[in-house]
DNA sequence: TTGATATAGTAGCCTTTGGTGTTG
DNA sequence: ACAACACCTTTGGCTACTATATCA
């Protein structure tokens, strides 16, 4: 009913806002058969209605408001759309005019059909009727309340008017007060965690294809051939440093030029090939092929991506400002998606577009472009897979306010300039040190100095233009130098902004990008393995944004190994020259050089900065303040402070304690130390506080009134209990054990786990108790669970052992019940067969003066049949034969009433085949029958 | 812009030991 | 008389978490 309602309002076009129109019309799609059906009688009904109807409605005009309330309009939306608040278009209704015609009516209608008044509270609404044809759909129905839906009236009025509806309102309603509060269903959260995994699966194949086309020989070769003589030399030394690269990531980044979308329908080795030819492509591929560069120079090279996946939790929409449709922003996460890749990619006008046009304005002109990843895969991986920048603007547009959007184009602008700027003064001098020296000063902040420079610049780009490229790092390449730290260290390596050596400004370009530092993955010999921790400081911002990290790192633990052994390979491929004894000596090493990278991400884990605000130690892995204990928790020991938060101290998250009550401790095997002090006492409120009391004063414990005593872990042992003496187990007040564990068993006694033991432990006059295993609620109560009992372990095998006989013997019986009972059913199902076919002869085949004679003779073959059955039943035989299929085939003769079958051995017949046996008397008459 | 705080909605945990009538 | 079984009815209080608004 709620849907053929909903059919119908849409049909009127009560609501404005366009979401509730498409909402109501999904609704109306899977309610339209319901319609359908509905007319035939509706229209009957109602069509006598009409004329009545209309006086009321008459009668009523002006002296009725509406009830406002369609909120069930938007509950349902299969959208995933905000509802709009019914509570607040009520509000907003308040004082207003209503002018209407069949909404007006429906509660006329209500009127007519079921006496009742219709809520009215808006005095002083103006009622006109325009068009009431359809109330032949309205009749007979139960009504609902409705409410009108109050946004974006202006351009819906002419709508309303179309379709019978008028809705004026004295006030528009405050749109900056427009709230639309809803939460996300538990459905649509796991639907987004499901599409967020599977992003990250399709996120880690596309970087396992890029890997492996890094190693394209030819690829390699190429690079090779195009780099010049003095670069070749650079890294072939026994120690590589970061410096060392510098030259050549110069080289790179000045050879190759990022611009937009590359032709979606190459495969990612031919647009790799593409983009070393034309010497320009996707950021994707340039960083790729600076990967395999740095594999052809013998370097251990991963491949690194950012994976930018859908978020793991629904996306609410927010509230739209007046005016901005609903509708334009998408909605899903694929839609908003979709729309926001496809949109400024394909658009010719693209300003974007026409900047990568102009590529070869090389140097500051060429501002790199919008790096339009090729999309080939599924349309979610695709989604998920856009550029940075489109993310960032896709996350911007909605949110943001023009001015944030100013800014950030203007940042752009800027790091984008500076990062070609950074390139010459290399090319030109030792970039290397400047940047080595800079690392105190992120060069991304100085880059948004000179961002009004760059955007006043002499190249007549506007701002705009450079908002649709970012410095987005989304991919570089990660360089293992041996000649860093003592043991070594992957090396972040940018071509793309030409960058070495800036893992710790990642995660400030990221957030400057809007791009959420979420997942950063290295790949290498087809393998991957997370390397987020290098790249992210603030752990507790995104932590909460990361799938659920058993699944991941199950996800990455063979991959992780392909990894592994992949960049250990290659340092081994290089010393297969060398020794044998050396060989091996760096097949350790290199062995440990994934372990090498675990450690020193896990010190990192460890050595997180404390948050600045309060906020983040919420749910910190490391860190906690006291305020941010609940209840059940403390500090313990207090201490030490690793430091303060606005004047909070702060203390390891290991100093954590959980408090229980003795009966949790209890059930965890463990008891409360004799004559401790309760870590904590909570109080208790109304009817658990009564029921403390009582236990209370029944212990004789804590002198408390409604509260509860709370102990810490370090003040407990494990659990004594009362051992079993003379083969009575010890029971509790209530006669029974409390089996919470095996914990809690006393000592000497067992816990036998089988149903039926009661009455076998009765019968040898063995002391059990019952062991109750816990709790269900049924019936709105809470009822224990038991099962099986517990007994002193001597007497185990006896009872076992008696329990199997006795069972035995339960199931002979159990046996020979239902054997009886099959029986029984078959005797019924012949009998009943017979009756059927008396009464079928008697009463169909037999014409009214055959009937008499057809009685007798059915009658007599019935009884025979009956009789034989009843005959065998008596013999031997009989037990041995259950016959499934019984049937007479014997011809239509009239017998002598009180003929006997007698079925000789002689005129059996046996069918082996179908195991069916055929009996025969010499009067014709035959039972068939199969064997079982 | 960021953070603190208040507020509100919601999911999910925790709670925890029948009474009465009928049948065999 | 007694044991076994069926049926009844379908909690609800509290807290943590999250999102939002507002203010500094």
């Amino acid at each position: 009913m709620r849907t053929r309602n909903q059919a119908k309002l849409q049909n009127q076009s009560t609501a404005n806002e366009e979401s509730v129109k498409h909402c109501a019309e999904m609704e109306s799609r899977s309610g339209c058969k319901d319609r359908a059906s509905d007319n035939e009688t509706l229209a009957n009904i109602s069509r006598g209605a009409v004329g009545k109807l209309l006086k009321r409605v008459n009668k009523s005009r002006g002296s009725r408001g509406v009830n406002t309330d369609d909120s069930y309009l938007c509950k349902k939306d299969s959208t995933g759309k905000p509802e709009t608040g019914s509570k607040k278009t009520e509000t907003q209704l308040t004082g207003t005019t209503v002018a209407r015609t069949t909404l007006d009516a429906e509660c006329c209608t209500r009127d007519v059909l079921q006496n009742v008044p219709s809520e009215v509270e808006n005095e002083g609404t103006d009622v006109q009727y325009q068009s009431i044809e359809r109330e032949d759909e309205l009749d007979g129905i139960d009504w609902e309340d409705g409410s009108v839906h109050t946004l974006k009236s202006e351009s819906n009025i002419n709508e309303d008017t179309i379709n019978g509806v008028t809705v004026e309102f004295d006030a528009l309603p405050d749109s900056s007060k427009q709230k639309t509060v809803r939460r996300a269903t538990a459905e649509e959260k796991e639907l987004a965690e499901v599409v967020h995994k599977v992003n990250l699966l399709c996120l880690l194949a596309r970087g396992r294809l890029v890997d492996s086309a890094c190693n394209d020989p030819l690829i390699q070769a190429s690079l090779l051939s195009l780099l010049p003589a003095h670069l070749l030399k650079l890294t072939d030394v026994p120690k590589l440093t970061a410096k060392a690269l510098t030259p050549l990531v110069s080289w790179f980044h000045s050879h190759f030029c990022v611009r937009g979308a590359s032709d979606t329908e190459k495969s990612f080795h031919s647009a790799l090939a593409s983009t070393l030819e034309s010497q320009e492509g996707t950021s994707e591929e340039v960083a790729a092929l600076s990967v395999a560069l740095f594999r052809a120079l013998d370097l251990t090279t991963r491949f690194v991506s950012i994976l930018d996946v859908a978020s793991l939790k629904p996306e609410i929409e927010k509230p739209y400002p007046s005016g901005q449709s609903p509708s334009k922003a998408g909605s899903g996460i694929f839609n908003s998606s979709t729309l926001m890749v496809a949109a400024p990619k394909y658009s010719p006008l693209s300003p974007a577009k026409s900047l990568a046009d102009g590529k070869h304005n090389n140097g500051k002109a060429r501002a790199t472009i919008t790096d339009k990843s090729d999309k080939r895969m599924s349309p979610s991986t695709s989604d998920a897979q856009r550029d940075a920048n489109d993310e960032c603007i896709m996350k911007r547009e909605r949110p943001k306010r023009k001015g944030d959007l100013e800014f950030e184009m203007q940042l752009e602008m800027a790091l984008s300039s500076t990062a070609v700027e950074i390139v010459r003064n290399t090319m030109v001098s030792e970039l290397a040190d400047v940047q080595s020296t800079s690392s105190n000063v992120s060069p991304f902040k100085k880059k948004k100095i000179k961002a009004e420079e760059c955007s006043t610049s002499s190249h007549g780009i506007s701002t705009a233009v450079g908002s649709r490229k970012v410095g987005a790092p989304l991919y570089w390449a990660e360089v293992y130098c041996s000649g860093e730290n003592l043991t070594g260290k992957w090396v972040h390596v940018d071509v793309v902004n030409a960058i070495t050596d800036g893992e710790q400004n990642v995660e400030a370009a990221a957030a400057a990008c809007k791009l959420h530092l979420r997942y950063v993955v290295a790949f290498a010999g087809n393998g991957a393995k997370d390397v987020t921790r290098r790249y992210c400081t603030k752990w507790y911002k995104i932590a909460s944004e990361r799938v659920n990290s058993i699944w991941w790192d199950a996800v990455l633990a063979p991959l992780k190994e392909l990894e592994s052994v992949a960049t250990s390979d290659v340092v081994h491929l290089r010393q297969e020259t060398s020794d044998e004894s050396k060989k091996t000596e760096v097949a350790q090493s290199t062995a440990t050089r994934s372990s090498l990278e675990d450690m020193e991400l896990e010190t990192r884990a460890l050595t997180e900065p404390l948050p600045t605000n309060q906020q983040a130690y919420r749910n910190h892995r490391l860190y906690i303040i006291e305020r941010w204990l609940n209840k059940y928790q403390i500090l313990y020991p207090k201490g030490p402070v690793l430091g303060f938060c606005s004047g909070h101290p702060v203390y390891p998250r290991s100093c954590v304690q959980t408090l229980k009550r003795k009966e949790k401790w209890f059930r965890e095997g463990l008891q409360v130390k004799a004559n401790e002090i309760p870590a904590k006492v909570l109080k208790h409120s109304g009817k658990q506080n009564k029921e403390q009391d009582v236990k209370d004063h029944d212990y004789g414990e804590e002198d408390c009134g409604g509260t509860v005593a709370l102990y810490g872990q370090w003040q407990t042992e494990p659990l004594f209990l009362p051992p079993a003496v003379n083969g009575i187990v010890p029971k509790n007040e209530r006669g029974q054990v409390d089996v919470w564990s095996e914990k809690c068993l006393p000592p000497g006694t067992v816990h036998l786990r089988l149903p039926r033991l009661v009455p076998v432990a009765k019968r040898l006059e063995i002391d059990f108790a019952p062991a109750m295993v816990g709790f269900e609620f049924r019936n709105g109560r809470a009822l224990p669970v038991y099962e099986g009992i517990v007994v002193c372990t001597e007497f185990k095998d006896a009872i076992l052992e008696t329990y199997a006989e006795e069972e035995e013997r339960r199931q002979a019986k159990e046996r020979k019940r239902s054997e009886a009972e099959a029986l029984s059913r078959w005797y019924q199902l012949l009998a009943s067969l017979i009756t059927r076919q008396r009464l079928h002869n008697c009463y169909v085949d037999g014409a009214s003066s055959q009937s008499a004679i057809n009685f007798a003779t059915s009658n007599d073959k019935s009884c025979l049949l009956a009789r034989s059955t009843e005959d065998k039943k008596k013999t031997p035989e009989y037990h041995q034969e259950k016959s499934e299929i019984a049937q007479s085939n014997s011809p239509p003769t009239v017998l002598a009433e009180d003929h006997v079958h007698v079925f000789l051995v002689e005129d059996q017949t046996v069918d082996e085949e179908s195991s069916t046996r055929t009996k025969r008397c010499r009067c014709g008459f035959s039972v068939q029958y199969e064997e079982l």
